[in-house]
DNA sequence: CCGTCGATCTCCT
DNA sequence: GGAGATCGACGGG
């Protein structure tokens, strides 16, 4: 299937976008491999207005940055020190708005996601979780600012997920984010065995 | 099954 | 100095 076309990424509502990822195929080609992944699970994070996000109040550091770009980016940045968690950047230039990508079926190269991953076999562990996937498919830090369009990291078309398959939720680990916690801006296809084990927020 | 803890970057106070 | 968009190892029940 053919990559997203640039307008995916430009849309203003950002659940919308996170919606609309689901059942898409993240690939990338790293040093000539190539791995994919269908996307299950993702959370919107929605900018200035949203205090779960890392550009709160159009908050710009270094790292943020590239979210501060027009939609299409990736923004991977390391978490707890660890782990690289990949976003998708959305909207126009000077609107934050990011999804970020937390679950996936494995669909090609699984033998070097093994490889990187140092398992010996496939289960939800492999790519279920946002730091889990980034090592599978290969994503880090080094991939931040990359174009979604381009030849290292891109997202192929696929059928849209039905809206009665899709659940919504309380995003993971945000609970400092006061009453945005408590946003149901995290996404999954409903009863798929790769959507992370994460916990949000219930009230 | 569940709770705790360490890893160790980036940004804030 | 402390917390965080996480994960896996370990110990107890």
């Amino acid at each position: 299937m053919p990559k997203l076309e640039p307008a995916f990424y430009l849309e203003k509502n950002v659940l919308k976008v996170a919606k609309a990822l689901l059942g898409k195929v993240l690939v990338t080609e790293i040093e000539g491999v190539r791995t994919s992944g269908r996307i299950v699970e993702t959370e919107a994070y929605n900018g200035a207005a949203d205090r779960a996000s890392h550009a709160f109040n159009n908050r710009r550091t270094q790292r943020t940055e590239i979210m501060f770009g027009e939609g299409g980016a990736a923004y991977v940045y390391l978490c707890y020190g660890i782990h690289h968690l990949f976003n998708v950047v959305t909207n126009l230039q000077e609107v934050p708005h990011a999804v970020l990508v937390r679950g996936l079926e494995p669909l090609e190269g699984i033998p070097d996601m093994l490889h990187r991953t140092g398992k010996q076999r496939v289960d939800y562990t492999l790519t279920a979780g946002p730091g889990s996937l980034s090592r599978a498919l290969g994503i880090s830090t080094a991939l931040t600012g990359q174009s979604l369009l381009g030849s290292r990291i891109w997202i192929e078309d696929a059928p849209a997920i039905p809206p009665k398959d899709i659940v919504a939720g309380t995003r993971v680990g945000v609970a400092y984010a006061m009453e945005d916690a408590y946003l149901p801006y995290r996404f999954w296809i409903r009863g798929n065995k790769w959507v992370s084990k994460g916990k949000g927020l219930v009230r």
